[in-house]
DNA sequence: AGCACGCCGACT
DNA sequence: GTCGGCGTGCTC
């Protein structure tokens, strides 16, 4: 008998969706760890992935020679068993290699293609032993060794000089250990509130159902939800268990994080974009060793290392950050749902404006339902919709109407602050020629350059291409060029000359380019530096700022225009978010929303707060459309530098296509993106599994008959762009 | 990705 | 008869 190994590995440009066999000779390995391995005459890393005996015969008769381990890289398992069942579940729900999905679950530093000199180590000084020593300055120094036994080279060497004669003397020894996360003391006084009747019946009905459920708890902004996460997360750490609570992007909710660990102190880590490697790996080790019991975090939180999950909490459930944007695009609700299957715990979702896949799911009875329809303060914010057609007929101001820049004088005059939204980046985003009509594009992306004012310049949002703005035609040379359109830098400029006296600040992906620029402006917002805040739908979210009284959407109904089947409920969820930011205080605040179309749907429900009616609305669409969640999506987009090699491998894939229930779009040419062409097949179908096993099948079509085509699958899309 | 293998044309 | 061009396929 011989011992063998079946080990993933990582082979860059080369889809292996396989394990490999390799003898595991002396070494002590188990399922989980990372060794190295010889492949294709290179070292590189592996997964282990079963450990078994293998008879000499038949390892013998193998048709290819078996090779054995290199070395071993860790000495405990880094991936358990549970990591492997999430890893294959999301494999096959995003039709990606484990491997692949191994990549995505680790934090760089333990990447299968990372090593270990990587990992930061820090150098301890032990005490050993006492010594006679010469000098006051020596004996001090002896003095605090027997005090703290244990203490940082860096630190012993700021206050004492003598760490060489004392590793001479034998008095201390050296240690290297890898660096530990600092965890933080926090002595923040803790509100702990009462809960209202409502908030303790939804606690209730939570916690009336033993083991795994999915619970979707529907609240409008402001209605106490938090507080109901906290109290469910104490009674949880109580019974020796973990819990991982999931927001959507940390920045902007900020105060999540502050209310968690105020309230479980140093028990808490945090996880998210902005961490670096170094940082990630630590946090990451804090959950995996149990220094931690409870995480906040972003998407990728939801592969944190914790072995006995009590609770989930998924905050703003229906934030399209949740979803990947890279491959595998897994959406973080369906892994975290997983895990809590897997561990036998409760999961709640949480949202003013679910997903329509989740409230569907709750309407059928799939999910518990649980509602809070008011704000803790009961003061709903009031909200006006302004027709901006008839607004235009009198005031020729397409950027701001009447009623809206009163609102914001009023503000100004009383102290009180206002933000206002415009969903879009930039100046003017268009540069038109009214002689020929020509549009400057962007020569790699297929797509309208942005005119940017503060550095002149026209940019393309899809790339990084830009270029210097000149106001002649490059096609006519006619000089009669229109800006259309307008911008955040656009309204922010024309604020300052409305209102001279107002500080006014502007927050978007321009603005924000450096990490803590964000939190910077916020809390200078928060301490009223500024009067008024413009930006794009980064601010729409989370933000909780009482002196806010006032909230302008500038065009509210722009996104509508989007030709994508979520677009609807995509503004009518800003719109609702939005609104939410308003009078947060004592005040009752008011909400402004700009529109052309003033009797859409979308408009009206969120003016009303009235997610019943969306709800019924938005889902006949659906219905009508055959569109999620009546159906099920996957977007095929195959990329490829030559046309006709795109259509043709399209048509090799479909030729022997035969799932009768899935249906298949008519291929449509995307935009160019940085120089690739992109044609897209969205495929449709009722049952998940099958969808799922058709684009299986059409991944190995294109394997097997060598399409030069790739592709890149996106199951459940959240946009189709 | 890279490298071996093999089939075919050009040349000593 | 032999060298090497590159298309094809494999990596335990």
């Amino acid at each position: 008998m011989e011992k063998v190994a079946d080990i993933y590995i990582e082979y860059t440009a080369m889809a292996v969706d396989q394990s490999y066999l390799y003898k595991v000779n002396q070494y002590n390995v188990e399922k989980g760890m990372r060794v190295y391995i010889m492949f294709a005459g290179r070292k590189i890393v592996g997964i282990i992935d079963r450990v078994y005996e293998m008879p000499k015969t038949e390892l013998d008769a193998l048709p290819y020679k078996v090779q054995a381990i290199d070395s071993v890289i860790d000495e405990d398992v880094l991936l358990n068993e549970e990591a492997f069942h999430l890893a294959r579940f999301m494999a096959n729900r995003c039709v990606a290699s484990v491997m692949s999905c191994f990549q995505a679950m680790l934090p760089s530093k333990l990447k299968p293609k990372s090593t270990k000199q990587n990992i930061r180590k820090e150098v301890y000084v032990i005490y050993q032993q006492d010594k006679e020593v010469k000098g006051q300055k020596q004996k001090e120094a002896l003095a605090y060794l027997q005090e703290h036994p244990k203490i940082k080279r860096q630190d012993f060497n700021k206050r004492y000089s003598c760490l060489q004669r004392f590793i001479e003397l034998g008095i201390v020894v050296l240690q290297e250990e890898e660096k530990q996360a600092e965890v933080e003391q926090i002595n923040l006084a803790c509100d702990h509130f009462k809960l209202q009747e409502a908030q303790q019946q939804a606690l209730d009905k939570i916690k009336a159902i033993a083991g795994h459920h999915v619970h979707l708890l529907h609240g409008v902004t402001g209605s106490g939800k938090t507080e109901i996460f906290l109290q469910l997360a104490s009674e949880v750490l109580a019974q020796g268990k973990q819990v991982l609570i999931l927001v959507p992007e940390i920045g902007l909710t900020a105060q999540m994080v502050e209310r968690v660990t105020c309230r479980f102190g140093k028990s808490v880590a945090i996880y998210h974009s902005n961490l670096n490697n170094q940082q990630k790996y630590e946090q990451y080790k804090l959950v995996k060793e149990k220094k931690v019991q409870i995480v906040v975090g972003t998407r990728s939180s939801v592969f944190m290392p914790f072995e006995q999950l009590g609770l989930i909490v998924l905050d703003e459930e229906h934030d399209a950050s949740y979803k990947q944007d890279s491959q595998p695009r897994y959406h973080c609700r369906d892994l975290a749902i997983e895990r809590a299957r897997y561990h036998d715990c409760p999961i709640v979702l949480a949202s003013a404006t679910p997903s329509l896949e989740s409230y569907a799911r709750a309407y059928k009875g799939n999910y518990q339902l649980l509602e809070l329809k008011e704000r803790i303060h009961k003061n709903m914010p009031v909200v006006h919709v302004v027709d901006m057609k008839e607004s235009m007929k009198h005031d020729h101001d397409a950027l701001l109407s009447v009623s809206l820049k009163n609102a914001i004088y009023e503000r100004l005059e009383k102290n009180e602050q206002v933000i206002l939204l415009l969903n879009r980046r930039g100046y003017t985003p268009v540069l038109r020629c009214l002689d020929c009509g020509e549009v400057k594009k962007c020569p790699h992306c297929d797509i309208a350059l942005n005119y940017h004012k503060q550095t002149n310049r026209l940019v393309c949002h899809y790339c990084e291409y830009h270029e210097p703005a000149y106001f002649v035609c490059s096609s006519c040379g006619s000089k009669n060029i229109s800006t259309s359109g307008f911008g955040t830098q656009r309204l922010e400029e024309y604020l300052d000359e409305l209102f001279p006296q107002a500080r006014v600040v502007r927050m978007d992906q321009d603005t924000m380019r450096r990490k803590d620029m964000h939190e910077v402006v916020l809390r200078e917002f928060e301490q009223h530096k500024y009067d008024i805040l413009v930006g794009t739908q980064m601010i729409a979210k989370g933000l909780d700022i009482p002196n806010v009284t006032l909230v302008g959407i500038v065009n509210a109904d722009a996104s509508l225009q989007r030709e994508d089947f979520r677009s609807v409920e995509v503004t009518f969820d800003l719109l609702v978010q939005a609104s939410g930011r308003s009078g947060r205080g004592d005040k009752i605040g008011e909400v402004i929303m700009q529109a052309y179309q003033k009797e859409h749907y979308a408009i009206r429900c969120a003016q009303n707060q009235d997610y019943d009616t969306f709800f019924k609305k938005e889902m006949q669409f659906r219905h009508l459309g055959k569109y999620p969640p009546y159906t099920y999506l996957a977007s095929l987009i195959f990329t490829n530098d030559k046309v006709d090699q795109i259509y043709q491998d399209i048509d090799t894939c479909f030729e022997v296509f035969d799932y009768p229930n899935v249906h298949h779009l008519r291929a449509v040419q995307l935009q160019k993106r940085k120089d690739t062409l992109r044609v897209r097949k969205i495929l449709k179908c009722a049952n998940l599994d099958e969808l799922i096993a058709s684009v299986h099948f059409i991944k190995n079509e294109l394997l097997k008959n060598k399409c030069k085509s790739k592709l890149e699958i996106d199951i459940n899309p959240l946009f189709l762009e």
